[in-house]
DNA sequence: GTGGTCTAGACCACG
DNA sequence: GTGGTCTAGACCACC
């Protein structure tokens, strides 16, 4: 399982942890009952500490997407959606799609970029 | 000018702040040339510490959205492009699509609503 | 004689083992003097660790639930008291009826429901 | 505000206390709005380490009972009911109930508690 | 072996 | 001033 951090990305490194895992479950890279890899282990190949890494298992596991258990590890989650609205779901969009707009992009080569990100996101899935 | 702080909504409050103004200006509502309010009377508006506001106006300068004089406040600037890379704009697309898909969301009624998202961002522009 | 595992309960699966066994004495479905399965095949029979089993059993004989004799399995104990307080018994209590007063279940709608519950607890009972 | 921390309970001090604050907000005792004392404060008042009640706070706002602003404290959130089923509740409620069964008490005595407590939490409450 | 919790202390970010 | 994050390392609990 490849993870990257970017140290220059804002977002706290067990937030990133957090997010690239939760997009491979989302693509499918990780299919439901798959094991994520130990804690420490992950933690020794990212370079940072235990703790960075049980605390983004753990908020994955809040989110419901891994079921962590003591002394056997944590596997991906069956399905289940969470309690998010739409419109919290949207705000994150707006905002994403704000920078491209900013940045000169027309709307149909936003579109066709948002069809990129969705094909790589969903090709795997079932 | 009308800015909405939302409480429940974990990011900081100067980046709500800069995030409102930066869509405010991607959608035309405010034009290159304008003024910006005084930070001490936005801030005022809003209830927020002075800081804040100033914390917003310099992350939108340093995007090269505003541009701030000494003086003569805030005044939005002609249209450029940051030092952002296409790279950048993707990844946090990416992850506003990877909630969409999780919880459930058909391709089509993702892009569906990012089309909407693009009509309400766009439609003042240009 | 039967048992369910949670695997979205995030407390340890001994002791969900421990907690349903214990439901099932206090209900009388287990009478004083009933055998229980011996530790390999309810281990078996979950698809859980023997260990895990093993722990369970141990906790229910330190609350003087059950008798472990080596060699001879586990037996329902007659009734005793353990040495537990009330204020024990009153803070996980609290804690349960803590959690339906913040979802906004009213006194009467609350009290139906313990009793309701207290009825699925006692009815095989005496 | 008064909390006490049990060494001879078994779950996480974290756990103790978001409980425990859990409580006093169910309560009425502290009202929408209140300021909850810094993290240091209460960390230094009970003992125990900053993290500790870092965690605690943010299971707290997790659970949508709080708000967190970088720089301002903490304050207690209006009401909002957050995503748990009933079965969740009731799940935790049976275990308390479970244990007073099994301690001797009867129907009457143990709805009389119920009843007890119940009056405690709901007293100050609107 | 696994994950969980806690500490002490550093350093950063927000208002 | 406030809270947030991360580290290094200890010790515990679970399977």
């Amino acid at each position: 399982m490849y993870i990257a951090i970017d140290e220059n990305d804002r977002r706290p490194i067990y937030v990133q942890v957090a997010d690239e895992i939760r997009q491979l479950i989302a693509s499918g890279a990780l299919q439901a009952g798959t094991a994520l890899p130990p804690v420490r282990q992950l933690a020794g190949d990212l370079g940072v500490n235990l703790n960075t890494i049980a605390t983004a298992y753990r908020e994955l596991q809040d989110a419901g997407l891994i079921n962590i258990r003591h002394g056997s590890g944590a596997i991906v989650a069956s399905n289940r959606s969470a309690g998010v609205t739409e419109e919290d779901l949207r705000k994150s969009l707006r905002n994403a799609l704000t920078h491209f707009t900013l940045a000169g992009f027309k709307r149909a080569e936003i579109m066709n970029i948002v069809s990129d990100e969705l094909r790589g996101l969903l090709q795997k899935k079932s």
